[in-house]
RNA sequence: CGCGGGAUGGAGCAGUCUGGAAGCUCGUCGGGCUCAUAACCCGAAGGUCAUAGGUUCAAAUCCUAUUCCCGCAA
């Protein structure tokens, strides 16, 4: 098939490669427009245009994808079915009706859960046993459109938000080349999704980070793995931002309030939560490497009766 | 040139302002104590103080340049 692929990050990378190696012919990859990212401030590739030169695909790079110059430039490549994952921009009814196939959408969510931004930290902030991946015929809704594919991916105990990325993401690839050749072959079912049982996520900000020790340690303990590897856990300790990578569940409380550091060795810090504590194992001073709790409190001793403040 | 912190034995840090014998908390190895131990006691090994120049009688420390790491902001 004749393939126009829209996505940007990191997430749509492997699906992108996965249509190429299945011998689809995609001819034009659009992408956002690069933007000035890291300490330096330089303009840097996104990662899809980065794996489209790689294969010397031709890139286009819209401000706003619905703009006349950009529908009719995407008409004049004649697709068979143009393929969304992760863009970043809502694509107007004029492209959804398009191709032939119309445009395929590979959301990591089992829908209607979880439309919307985000969906792969949410499950994992929730505390989800299971997730997936979907592929959808686009319609002008948010993640509204008729389901061709799913997949259920289960959440492992220590899945971080990091890891279920990489792991959807896979799963979306090769998802998304199952349907297409669905799609080709004839035998795709399109099946409207449920809409009294759909739910919405919203985008992760910075500040969800910012822990409240009030909550019980299960919910906090699924938010540090949820935010990990971005934007990441965090609290103050003295007036310095302390970024939580990981910590471990203990259902007995003590009789200190919120916040409290109850005990701090070899085996990291005891924090008392809303119920029950967390045992921090690894953390991250500001302006310092990720490290064990032990080797932070070996050059930053921390008192028993400390507190954590909300930052 | 967006703002800022940092590079010191295997780990995490102090020392740098006010140049003048390499320190702290751990780890490792050996020995001791103990029913036992992640506890305690004794001892040991291990560092071109990021790199390259410069100033000086003398540089981890002052000056110049470079590399790398991280936080904020995007």
């Amino acid at each position: 098939m004749r393939v126009i692929f829209m996505g940007t990050p990191d997430f749509a990378v492997g699906t992108l490669e996965e249509i190429i190696a299945a011998g689809h012919e995609v001819v034009l990859v659009v992408s956002q427009p690069d933007k000035a990212v890291g300490r330096s401030k330089a303009l840097k590739y996104t990662p899809v245009k980065a794996c489209a030169l790689a294969h010397g695909i031709e890139v286009y790079q819209p401000e706003r994808v619905r703009n006349e110059e950009c529908i009719e430039y995407l008409r004049s490549y004649e697709p068979d079915i143009i393929i969304v994952e992760a863009f970043g921009q809502l694509i107007p009814k004029v492209i959804l009706d398009m191709p032939r196939y119309g445009c395929v959408n590979v959301h990591a969510s089992l829908l209607p859960k979880y439309r919307g931004a985000a969906p792969i930290q949410w499950a994992v902030i929730n505390g989800d046993p299971v997730t997936g991946v979907t592929t959808m015929r686009m319609d002008e809704g948010l993640d509204t459109g008729d389901m061709i594919m799913k997949r259920e991916v289960a959440l492992r105990e220590d899945e971080t938000g990091g890891s279920l990325f990489e792991r959807l993401s896979e799963a979306g690839a090769k998802l998304c080349v199952e349907t297409m050749a669905a799609i080709e072959n004839g035998t795709a079912v399109y099946t409207p999704q449920d809409h009294e049982q759909a739910t919405h996520t919203k985008k992760i900000y910075k500040e969800m980070g910012s822990i409240d020790w009030s909550r019980d340690a299960q919910t906090i303990e699924c938010l540090i793995r949820g935010l990990d590897p971005w934007p990441s856990a965090y609290t103050r300790l003295n007036d310095r931002t302390l970024k939580i990578w990981k910590a471990k569940v203990i259902a007995e409380g003590s009789d200190m309030p919120p916040g409290c550091i109850v005990k701090a060795d070899r085996e990291g810090l005891l924090v008392q939560t809303g119920e029950g504590m967390l045992l921090l194992t690894e953390v991250q001073l500001e302006g310092k490497k990720r490290m064990s709790a032990e080797a932070f409190l070996n050059g930053c001793p921390v008192e028993a009766g400390t507190y954590f403040k909300k930052g």
